[in-house]
RNA sequence: GUCCCCGUAGCUCAGUUGGAUAGAGCGCGGGACUUCUAAUCCCGGUGUCGCAGGUUCGAAUCCUGCCGGGGACACCA
């Protein structure tokens, strides 16, 4: 598609130099897959750009342009305007399935840090946090894919409110199980539920509260070991689920360690002296230290939001520091990164978890770590309603003078998964207010837990299957689910239904799943025939897949630059759509001699870049299912 | 109140950066397995693309204003 959009510039350049025409500086030329088969194969839209400048109909200038787009475009056979001046290419897809089936990218000395999943560890995980792990998983094998070094961050808050509130129910409540189970992290789910009932109307619990996130934040005391022993078993059964869905990390970065290795004293030394940060002395915030956003008068310099690029839409008042002196989570993040910039000179200490499980952050090193952070780029997968809060992450990035971090800050925004009337009824949310969709609430105990949801689908799946020697239903359930949390566009809030994450048929990830497996079964009946490369004319199906399997370097060089895994998910489907609809009318096996060759390169082709597109989005690509 | 996202078929969602006749899946009705795996395929759609203006050869897409849903703007994380 690249040569071609270069073969038509090159048309451009030469028809106008003929006709003494100046070009518009950006040329308006777009070449795209044409939208009907009698269209050709491409289209460009060139000819309607150029009637302005050119004073012409588009009709005229696409008739002009079609012979020397014909000259210069050695893959295109054939080139036609098509009115009102479209000029429609048809291509010989032959040469290519002949070529190398899968783009190749130079290794980048870029590294990329990219943090998903970050779920508070007082609880078991939901699917709207198995949002953020799929996707962050996805982005980071992408930005793999195309040659970056990526490193996955896992950041742990265990000093949050919601660790205090699970950790004071351990040690206040006598809670039993309202559903007898062996995993902690449901107990915790219930029992937290409880605690948040409790805090919401009872001082005594308040006071609980308080006590033990002061007491967290010391580190020197019996409930700060309670709550690290705590946090410790919960993150080790979120990383067991998240290992199930292939999801895994290489750092996990605890907030008690940035604490006490003291980044935030670093921090605060150099942003102290910005004419950003404030002591506040009066008012509301009194006592606070506060960045300081908006256009203050006496502030100087420009706005950091401007050198920064970003926007600002929200309150101009950060509070860092409160006035007892603790710090707020926006103040440790924006210490921690700096660090995963690589701009404070200070450093965790590390050990590994398990064999071969991911590092952690910690209070005494074990073994000499790989070298961590220093990262050229950042990628944050974080659901939207955290869009202010990694803005002001931005911005003191900005206000401490680097520019460039906070212009290498991408925050991947997410929409959050809610529950359709359905599924919340099931769960015994009240739902007579007839809401489309009512929103998960850790604090409410109200959710699908990540291991009930696999259950759930296992059984599924294991249920619809047709014999039972191919890919194991957990993997075909995790296929499932990944697929279901990518297929929407980040933006979109999913409302999360469980009979539509537990189908199996139409467009779901079983369905991309089952077209490898039956491009392998294909290749694996002809794997004794041997396969020429005479060129043959391709009928419809042949060419439109042809023409799909070419777009996959362009696809996958679009996901990484726009980090967006739903265009992967797209592709995935209509690949396995355009091979089906292939597989359904086109024999291969007992094809005529004549077409066979043909046939197998194209299937080879498509087992290739299904399993190339798999993988990235973290399926499998099963010979069997 | 200010700002952000969303509004497309009964439901859940796409819509290739402004292009030719707006598409999938689910659901519903019908059809196709002695033939490379039927977790499949084929047939069946008259949709105020939330509403009203504007921009131009051309708008679901861009601009403005409304209406409706969600979210953010905490000394929460």
């Amino acid at each position: 598609m690249d040569d071609i959009a270069a073969g038509i510039r090159h048309a451009v350049q030469a028809w106008a130099a003929d006709e003494h025409l100046e070009l518009p500086v950006p040329l308006d030329l777009t070449v795209e897959p044409s939208a009907r088969p009698e269209f050709g194969d491409y289209t460009t839209n060139v000819a309607f750009g150029l009637a302005k400048v050119a004073r012409r109909a588009p009709m005229v200038i696409a008739q002009a342009l079609a012979p020397q787009v014909a000259a210069l475009c050695p893959v295109a056979t054939g080139v036609e305007a098509a009115a009102p001046g479209y000029l429609n290419l048809t291509v010989d897809f032959w040469p290519g399935l002949l070529g190398p089936d899968l783009p190749t990218f130079r290794p980048a000395d870029t590294k990329v840090v990219v943090e998903h999943t970050s779920v508070n560890p007082n609880k078991a995980m939901h699917v709207g946090h198995l949002r953020s792990a799929v996707v962050g998983d996805v982005l980071a094998r992408l930005l793999r894919r195309v040659g970056a070094l990526v490193e996955v961050h896992n950041y742990v808050d265990d000093l949050g409110k919601q660790v205090a509130d699970t950790l004071i129910g351990l040690m206040h409540l006598e809670f039993t199980d309202p559903v007898p189970t062996h995993r902690f992290d449901d107990f915790c789910w219930d029992l937290y539920a409880e605690v948040a009932r409790r805090v919401a109307s009872d001082p005594e619990w308040q006071a609980r509260e308080r006590a033990a996130l002061e007491a967290l934040e010391r580190q020197d005391n019996s409930t700060a070991w309670v709550g690290h022993l705590m946090t410790d078993r919960l993150l080790q059964e979120q990383l067991e689920d998240m290992g199930r869905f292939h999801i895994a990390y290489d750092l996990l970065v605890h907030e008690s360690d940035i604490v006490r290795e003291g980044f935030w004293a670093r921090a605060f030394a150099d942003l102290s002296r910005s004419p950003r940060m404030v002591h506040e002395t009066a008012g509301r915030l009194a006592g606070c230290w506060v960045l300081r956003t908006g256009d203050a008068p006496g502030a100087g310099g420009p706005p950091p939001q401007e050198a920064a690029g970003g926007d600002l839409r929200f309150n101009p008042d950060k509070v860092l520091v409160r006035s007892n002196g603790t710090l707020t989570y926006v103040a440790k993040d924006i210490a921690y990164h700096l660090w995963k910039f690589g701009r404070l000179d200070q450093d965790f200490q590390y050990r590994p978890v398990g064999a071969d499980g991911p590092w952690t952050t910690t209070r005494v090193g074990e073994l000499p770590p790989p070298l961590f952070g220093r990262a050229d780029r950042v990628v944050n997968v974080i659901d939207h309603r955290q869009d202010y809060a990694q803005e002001m992450v931005r911005l003191a990035l900005a206000a401490l003078g680097h520019d460039d971090a906070a212009e290498a800050l991408t925050h991947v925004s997410y929409g959050v998964v809610s529950l359709s009337p359905a599924t919340a009824a099931q769960l015994g949310v009240d739902t007579s207010a007839g809401r489309s969709s009512y929103p998960m609430a850790g604090r409410q105990g109200i959710g699908i837990k990540v291991s009930e949801l696999l259950a759930l689908v296992v059984d599924a799946v294991t249920a619809s299957r047709s014999r039972d020697s191919g890919l194991a239903s957990q993997e075909i359930a995790v296929g499932a689910i990944r697929y279901y949390l990518l297929r929407h566009n980040l933006s979109t809030e999913i409302v999360f239904d469980v009979d539509a994450a537990r189908d199996v048929h139409g467009n779901t990830g079983p369905y991309l799943m089952y077209a490898h497996a039956r491009a392998s079964s294909v290749l694996r009946r002809v794997a004794d025939v041997p396969v020429n490369d005479v060129p043959r004319a391709l009928t419809p199906a042949e060419r439109a897949l042809a023409r799909h399997l070419a777009a996959w370097p362009t696809v996958l060089a679009e996901a990484a630059a726009t980090v967006n895994p739903t265009l992967l998910a797209t592709y995935a489907y209509r690949l396995a759509e355009e091979f089906t609809h292939f597989y359904e009318t086109h024999p291969v096996a007992r094809a005529d001699r004549a077409d066979q060759s043909g046939r197998i390169r194209l299937t080879r082709r498509v087992e290739r870049v299904l399993q190339d597109v798999l993988g990235v989005l973290g399926l499998p690509a099963p010979d069997e299912m």
